[in-house]
DNA sequence: GGAAGGGTTTGACTTTTGTCACAGCGCATG
DNA sequence: CATGCGCTGTGACAAAAGTCAAACCCTTCC
C-alpha cells in the first residue's frame, strides 16, 4: 500500500534529518512547512521505527564474569547488568538491556517467540521502535488472564507492535481442568498448527519461573499456593511457558503439565537462540535448573546471579549444557 | 580485548542518554564528568558506530515506477531517487540512499563485495558509521592508480572502516600489460584465493561504467581514448568491475580483459545480492547491459533513467532478466 | 628535569531543539 | 447547515545540545 500524504512527508522529513543531517529548519524551509511540524514528524518518524536508533550493549558483556561463564557452562553468549550504585537500578536496567538485546539478535525475516511473564511484559515495555516487517513474533503459551496487566497474549502483541511485525496470538488458555480437554484441544489443527511452529523460530524470549508461594503461576491462579509446594516436594525446580521442570530441566510428569497448552519443551530446546532473562535474586534454583535443562543459548543477569551460577557450576563440577548447535 | 576506560565512558554515556533516555546532564551527574565531555563522547560514540542511527529507505521504494521496473524486469528490489526540485540534488541524494539500502541489505556476519568507481566511492564517502565486527569487505578488483583518490583499495578500506568491518584488499593490479602475465597472476595462490572467495560474497556493490572518451578506465589510463572507442565498435557496452560486457552483458574476449586482474564475471552473478547503483544519465545503454547480463538484484537509479529502462523492456519486449535465486 | 605533544576536560557562550496552547481545516454527524 | 471532533500546523518561549578556546593533565623524548 503507497504511503499516506502526511505519512510521506514524514519520511521526507526523518530522511532530510537523520540521512542528510540538515538541521531542523533546513529541512522546514525544504518541506514548506513551519519547524515546529518538522520536530513532530520527526518524533512520530522516531515512534514509528522509520528512524531507528540502537545502542550496542557490548557495555554489559564486556566483562570477565561474563567470559567466566560462557567458558563455564557454554553458554553462546552472557550479558552481565551491574549492581554498583554507578549504574542504573538493575531492576530498571535490565528490561532495556534486554530489549536491546533482544533487537540485536532478531534478523531480517525471522521468526521469534515469546513467552510470558512479569520480566518479559516489562521488557515489551521498554522496547525500542522498530521497522521489521518480515518478523513473525509468535505466542509461545496459552492465555491466562492476569489481575494485573501481564496476560502471554498482551506479551506479543506489543512487542509485535512496536516493532511492526506480525503478531501471532495463541487461542487457547494456558490450563484446562482436564487432561482430556488440553489432549483434545493440543489436537486442534489451528492449535497443532501454531505448536508445529515452535521450533522453527530463530529467536525466543523468555524468563524462568519460581515455584514460592507468590510465584506467577499462583499469583494467576493457575496454581494454589498447597498444589505448587506439594509439586515442589516432588521434584518442581522452576516454570518455562508454563510448565514445571524438575532439577535437572526435565518436564515434570505431573498434572498440571499435563494439562497445560504450551509450546512443547523440546520445541523450546529446538531453538537456535533462546534468550533468558533472570532478574529476582530468588530465582536463582529455577535458573540453575532451566540452565540443565539447555532452555538458554544467550543469558542475562545481574553480577550476584552470575557469580552464583559461576561458583554453583565450579563446586559441583557441571559441564557444558547441552547445545542445538 | 576489554575495553579502554575512555571506551567504558563512551559506552556509559551512550547507553544512559540513548537507551535511558537520560539528558545530557543527567548523564554528566551520574558519571561525574561535565555535560561538555558528554557531548563528545557521545559524538564520538556516533561516529564509531556503538550508536546507530538509520532511517527507513522507505521513501524511495515507495513509487509505482519502481514496482513497475521490478515487475517488468524481475529485479529484486527497485529504488528510485526523484529529481524534482522538492528533493534534493539527484547527484548527493543517491549515495545516501545508496548507502542507506547497502546497510540495510547486510546481515550479520555476511562477507559483501566492493567494486571501484567515482559513484562507490561517493557512496563510502556518506556510509554511516556502524558496528558491523564479523563482516567482512573484500575488494571486488584489482588495484588501479587514479589521478583523483578513487582507488579500488580505497573504497574498500574507507567502507570497511566506517562498518568496524573487516576489510580485505586485492594486492594485484588491475591491468597488467601482458595476457601470459596476468594469467600467471592470477594463478598465484594468494591471488587465487581472494578471486574464489568472491562468489561467496552475500552481497555485492558496484556501479556500472560507460565506454566514452572520459570513461573512468580512460581517465585512469588503463586504456586509451582510441582503444576504447575500438573496442566499442567491437561490441563493448559497459564495464563491470574493470572488465568490458558487451549489448548481451556478456563478456567481451578482447585484449584488455584477458590482462585484468578482477572478479571473474560469472562469481559476480552468483552473488545472491547484487546492488547496482547508477547516477549519470549517460550510463543508459551500459545499464541494459548490466541488466540483461545479470549483474543486479537490486537496483538504485533515477526516475529517468527508471523511465527509460522500462520503456525499453516494453518497447523491445525483454523478459524477466536471469536470475542466481 | 623540563619542554613538547598527544589527548581530555571544562566553563561560557551560541545554536538548535522540544513543547505547548491555541488556531485552522476537513469531515462525519445530528 | 451548523456542531463538534480529530488531526495538522504554528508562534513563542523554555530547555537542551553543540561548540570552542583555554586549562589541564599524562607520557614521551631530548
Amino acid at each position: 500500500m503507497p504511503l499516506r500524504a502526511a505519512d510521506q512527508i514524514m519520511h521526507k522529513a526523518a530522511w532530510l534529518y537523520y540521512s542528510h543531517g540538515l538541521r531542523q529548519d533546513e529541512v522546514a524551509q525544504k518541506l514548506e512547512i513551519s519547524r515546529a511540524s518538522v520536530a513532530m514528524y520527526l518524533r512520530r518518524a522516531r515512534e514509528t521505527g522509520i528512524v531507528n536508533i540502537t545502542t550496542s550493549t557490548e557495555l554489559f558483556t564486556d566483562d570477565v564474569l561474563a567470559r567466566e561463564l560462557e567458558d563455564a557452562t557454554g553458554l553462546k553468549a552472557v550479558w552481565i547488568v551491574p549492581e554498583d550504585r554507578q549504574a542504573m537500578d538493575p531492576a530498571a536496567e535490565m528490561p532495556v538491556v534486554a530489549a536491546s538485546v533482544f533487537l540485536e539478535l532478531i534478523n531480517k525475516g525471522d521468526r521469534v517467540g515469546v513467552a510470558w511473564g512479569r520480566t518479559v511484559y516489562h521488557i515489551a515495555d521498554v522496547m525500542p521502535f522498530a521497522d521489521l516487517r518480515g518478523v513473525t513474533v509468535v505466542q509461545l503459551c496459552g492465555n491466562l488472564g492476569a489481575p494485573y496487566s501481564y496476560r502471554p497474549d498482551q506479551c506479543t502483541t506489543e512487542i509485535a507492535r512496536r516493532l511492526n511485525a506480525e503478531g501471532i496470538n495463541f487461542y487457547a488458555p494456558l490450563v484446562l481442568s482436564s487432561e482430556r480437554l488440553a489432549e483434545e484441544l493440543r489436537g486442534e489443527p489451528v492449535i497443532r498448527e501454531q505448536l508445529d511452529t515452535i521450533a522453527d523460530c530463530h529467536l525466543a524470549l523468555y524468563s524462568v519461573g519460581g515455584i514460592e508461594d507468590d510465584s506467577h503461576l499462583v499469583k494467576c491462579g493457575a496454581l494454589s499456593a498447597a498444589e505448587m509446594h506439594r509439586l515442589g516436594e516432588e521434584g518442581a525446580a522452576g516454570v518455562i511457558a508454563g510448565q514445571l521442570i524438575d532439577h535437572d530441566g526435565q518436564w515434570l510428569n505431573c498434572a498440571h503439565n499435563r494439562r497445560c497448552i504450551s509450546a512443547d519443551l523440546e520445541s523450546m530446546r529446538a531453538i537456535r537462540k533462546r534468550m533468558m532473562v533472570v532478574q529476582e535474586e530468588a530465582k536463582f534454583e529455577p535458573l540453575v535448573a532451566a540452565l540443565k535443562g539447555g532452555f538458554a543459548s544467550h543469558l542475562i543477569v545481574t553480577t550476584s546471579m552470575a557469580r552464583r551460577v559461576l561458583e554453583r557450576w565450579g563446586r559441583e563440577g557441571l559441564g557444558r549444557i547441552p547445545s542445538t548447535d
